[in-house]
DNA sequence: TCTGGGGTCCTAGGACCC
DNA sequence: TCTGGGGTCCTAGGACCC
């Protein structure tokens, strides 16, 4: 008998959603939202499902698609789509003491006991969330959370929208029936290749795959694949991770808008980049001990490419921007070759450590205290007025080389992004 | 005309030490 | 003439997630 039990709760088609709750007009129109770049489909509502969009497809092979129906697009609006989140995640937390932020989209709740009323309480979820936030959500019980996250599937293939419990005791839904009727790859943490492997070897089935031996289980596909069969068995494995542990790298990676071929160019880039990393780095409260700068061609198109990476150790591990973004520009001297178009460029800060137990070093005497003010204060005016009004100038002031975000929806919910821009 | 970004975990294999 | 074995650390690469 399992002493938790689980909810999934998954914001449905999410960017689409979230643009729909400001565009009232788009309900039940074919919807779809773009990678950055406006690259790729990364959100799609039922509609535009229905006329046959996949996802993560390039834009240009579903123009005609978009023409045909009147598909109405969007460029991703990570601002309105975080902040969506937050209010979603807020509400989600008046239901449970134990909750997991699992994605910008997902969550799971942890509920002390077995008891009958799941169903209900599901629908409760669904109705407050949609009530107070605007947003359609989908709710999975389970006594692991694979199996939370197996219900969740269920209940977003219902017509009702109604909440599914993977619990016989409590007249649920049978789980050896809905693992029959589950495709082996629709399993959380089974992707193409073990699938592949799974069903070379006639494990088409959720139920086939948990009731296979440990031993090939774990031959076939590690530890992950057998604590994954163990979860659908029922014995949870999987713990919820209610305060999620600090990240042991943070990296900022992007395309360009257009190739770029200038030095000067791409160290703006990598400077702004820097700075987005700086922050995500203090946000957790550490210090990193280790900035990588790449540099790369486009990799789409033919001939000869280009892609070389720079590493440089700090004196002392820090997260203030003025000094990472020196050694980052250090790093980008370093591999940077004249005559070479560049599509992308990726910093990535490592060796991250709490900011509590940083020893100074004596020898490179450094205004920790001045450091720490500053960049507090930068985060503060950028936390009210919105992300890079105060930058540093090295990460540019036109900026040519942004992404491509063509049809950007408003920021509606954050008012204060046309303020003039201030520099540092 | 295009083809995203940001993570984690696991394993294998090499280097090195005692 | 013989050329062990166990342990740790690091890195690269694969696989997976949303």
């Amino acid at each position: 008998m399992a002493d938790n039990v689980f909810a999934l709760v998954d914001c449905n088609a999410f960017y689409v959603s979230c643009e729909r709750v400001f565009r009232p007009d788009l309900e039940s129109r074919p919807v779809v939202i773009l990678s950055n770049n406006d690259g790729c489909v990364v959100a799609r509502s039922d509609e535009a499902r229905a006329c046959g969009v996949p996802m993560g497809e390039p834009i240009g092979q579903v123009r005609h698609l978009i023409r045909r129906h009147g598909i109405v697009v969007f460029s991703s609006n990570y601002a309105l789509y975080a902040d969506m989140s937050s209010r979603v995640m807020a509400t989600l937390s008046l239901f449970a003491d134990a909750l997991e932020v699992y994605s910008i989209d997902e969550a799971f709740l942890r509920f002390p006991c077995r008891h009958g009323g799941a169903a209900a309480l599901g629908d409760r979820i669904r109705r407050t969330v949609l009530r107070d936030t605007g947003i359609p959500v989908s709710v999975g019980f389970g006594p692991t959370k694979t199996l939370a996250k197996l219900a969740n599937r269920c209940a977003r293939l219902r017509l009702d929208g109604s909440a599914c419990v993977l619990d016989p005791a409590t007249g649920g839904v049978s789980v050896d029936r809905l693992l029959e009727e589950t495709p082996v790859e629709a399993v959380w943490g089974i992707g193409r290749q073990h699938a592949r492997r799974l069903r070379r070897a006639g494990i088409c089935t959720a139920r086939l795959f948990r009731d296979a031996p440990d031993g090939w289980l774990r031959e076939t596909c590690t530890v992950v694949g057998l604590r994954l069969a163990h979860e659908l068995r029922g014995r949870s494995c999987l713990s919820l991770e209610t305060c999620p542990p600090a990240k042991r790298e943070i990296c900022s990676s992007r395309a360009f808008g257009r190739p770029v071929h200038e030095r000067s160019v791409l160290a703006e880039a990598v400077a702004t980049y820097t700075g987005r990393a700086a922050v995500k780095l203090r946000r957790q409260q550490s210090r990193a001990a280790v900035v990588s700068v790449m540099i790369e061609s486009d990799a789409f198109r033919a001939g000869p490419q280009y892609r070389r990476t720079s590493t440089r150790r700090l004196p002392v591990p820090t997260a203030d921007t003025g000094v990472l973004l020196a050694h980052a520009v250090a790093c980008l001297d370093a591999i940077y070759r004249g005559g070479i178009t560049y599509r992308r460029a990726t910093v990535m800060l490592s060796e991250i450590s709490s900011a509590a137990h940083v020893q100074p070093d004596f020898f490179a005497p450094h205004d920790h205290q001045c450091s720490r003010r500053l960049m507090a204060a930068v985060d503060a005016i950028n936390g009210r007025f919105g992300a890079d009004t105060v930058r540093y100038a090295g990460s540019g002031l036109e900026r040519a080389w942004t992404m491509r975000r063509r049809r950007l929806s408003p920021r509606y919910t954050t008012v204060w992004r046309d303020l003039p821009q201030v520099r540092a």
